[in-house]
DNA sequence: ACAAATAAGAGAGCACCGCTCTTGATTTGG
DNA sequence: CCAAATCAAGAGCGGTGCTCTCTTATTTGT
C-alpha cells in the first residue's frame, strides 16, 4: 500500500526536519560554535549517533542550517521589495537593504552562518548557490527595472576594469552597461559591510541612531549605483 | 640582584611569547575554531594545564591575538601610508584601502577573526580598543588633511541624520564636518564588506579580476567622501 | 506470503577538547 | 634563612564529533 511505503519516509522528513529545528534553536541560542550534535539528540530524545543516519557530519547539519538561512533572508528581502510597491528604483533598493538589515538584527547568530567567517579556506557547497543568490538577483533585478525604464546615471570606467566588467555584465545581466553592473557588484558587498560592522559591534560608541545613519548609507549605495530618488 | 628577580620574570615573558606564536601559527594554519589550547601546550614541551598561568582561559589567549592581529594591521595600513608619500588625498585612501586588503589576503585567519564574527553576543575587552581603531583613525587623518588642504566635496544630509552626524563628528573628528564624517564612517565599514565578501569567498565565480576591481570599488568610496583625485 | 535486503535506533568506545584541583619543586622577598 | 609566592605536572571531570557493532523493524522482490 501507499501507507506502508510511507511509513518509512514520512518518519524520516519528520525526524529530519526536527533535527534541523532544534539545530536552528541551539543556533539561535548560542551561535553556531556551540552547536552540539549530541545537545540536538539529548533535545530530541535520540541517541547521538542515530542522528547521523540523517546527516553524515555535524558541518552537513550546518550546511543545511546554512541553505535555510540563505532562503530565509532571501524571502524577507522579496517580500520586503514587492510590500513596497511601485515606487521609485532608489526606494525599492533602500528597502531591500533595510530588509537584509532587519533580518539581520533578528537573526544574529544566522547572519553570522552565512556572512560572517565561514572559515577562509571553505568553500561553499553547490547546493548553496542558489538560495545564495536570491538577494542579489533581486538587487540586480531592481536595477534592471530602473535602466528599462527610467536609466540610471551613468559614469565611465577606468580602463584597467573595462575587460571585467563586461565579464561579469555577460555573466550577470548582460542587458545592462558593465559600469551599472561593476558599481551593483560592489554595493552589494557594502551593503553586507555596514550590516555586519553593525551587527559585529563595531558600531559600538561609533554610531548611535544606527536606523537613520543605515537609511542614509543604503540610499548612498543606491546612488552610487546610479539609482534616482523621485 | 637585578638577574635573580628577573629569572622568573624573562622565563614569564618568554614562554608568555611562545605561547602566542605558535597559538598564531595554529590560527593561521587552521583558523580559530580549531586553535586548542592542548595542541599548543603539546607542541611546546609543555603539559595543558601549564598554560593556564599565563592565559586564564582559551578566550583570553584569543584576545590576545585579535590585539596583536589589529596592530599588524594597523601597522600595515600606516606603513603604506608612509610608503605612499605626498600624493593626493584619494590616492592615500586607495592605497590605505589595498593596504587593508593585501593585509586581508595575507591572514585571512586573523581577518576573520577580527572581522569575521566575534560571536554576535561577545563584545571586545576595553584593551581591543586602541588597536581597533587604528586603521580609522588612519583614515580620519586622511580625510582631515584632505579637508586642511584642499577641501571635500560635499553633499548635504537628510535632515533626519543631522543629529547623529553632529554627534559622531564632535566624537570622532570635531573639525571636520558633519556630513564628512557620516560618509567616511559609512565607507569604513564598506570597505571592510568589499575585503569580507572577497576573502569569504562571496565573490567567487563574480568577480574574477580582484585587484582591478577592488581599485575602483575603493576610488569610489574614497569620491563618496568627498576626497579628490589630482 | 515469506525470505532477503535495507533502514533505523541503541550502546560502547575512541580520541580529542577546555578546564579544575592537588601535589611537589623552585624561586623570591622580607 | 625561611615563609610565601610561583610554576610545572598529573589526574580527573564532563563534554565533544564520530565510528562500529548489534538488534529490531520495515520494505522489497519473488
Amino acid at each position: 500500500m501507499s501507507t506502508t511505503r510511507g511509513v518509512r519516509a514520512r518518519a524520516r522528513v519528520e525526524v529530519t526536519a526536527a533535527i534541523k529545528d532544534e539545530a536552528r534553536r541551539q543556533l539561535a541560542a548560542d551561535g553556531a560554535a556551540k552547536l552540539s550534535l549530541r545537545a540536538v539528540a539529548r533535545e530530541l530524545g535520540m541517541v547521538s549517533s542515530a542522528l547521523y543516519r540523517y546527516f553524515p557530519s555535524r558541518d552537513d547539519l550546518l550546511t543545511a542550517l546554512i541553505i535555510d538561512a540563505y532562503d530565509s533572508l532571501g524571502e524577507a528581502a522579496e517580500v520586503a521589495d514587492d510590500r513596497v510597491g511601485d515606487v521609485a528604483p532608489g526606494q525599492r533598493w533602500v528597502a531591500v537593504c533595510e530588509a537584509v538589515r532587519d533580518w539581520a538584527l533578528a537573526h544574529p547568530h544566522e547572519y553570522a552562518l552565512i556572512y560572517g567567517s565561514p572559515v577562509p579556506g571553505y568553500s561553499a557547497p553547490e547546493a548553496t548557490i542558489p538560495s545564495a543568490s536570491r538577494v542579489g538577483l533581486l538587487l540586480i533585478g531592481i536595477v534592471r527595472d530602473a535602466y528599462q525604464q527610467r536609466g540610471v546615471a551613468r559614469t565611465p570606467l577606468p580602463a584597467e576594469l573595462e575587460p571585467e566588467a563586461q565579464r561579469m555584465a555577460a555573466d550577470l545581466a548582460p542587458d545592462l552597461p558593465p559600469e551599472v553592473i561593476a558599481a551593483m557588484v560592489a554595493a552589494w558587498a557594502q551593503l553586507y559591510g555596514l550590516v555586519g560592522f553593525e551587527l559585529f559591534g563595531q558600531f559600538n560608541n561609533v554610531v548611535m541612531d544606527r536606523e537613520a545613519f543605515f537609511r542614509h548609507a543604503a540610499a548612498q549605495l543606491a546612488h552610487g549605483v546610479g539609482l534616482v530618488f523621485p
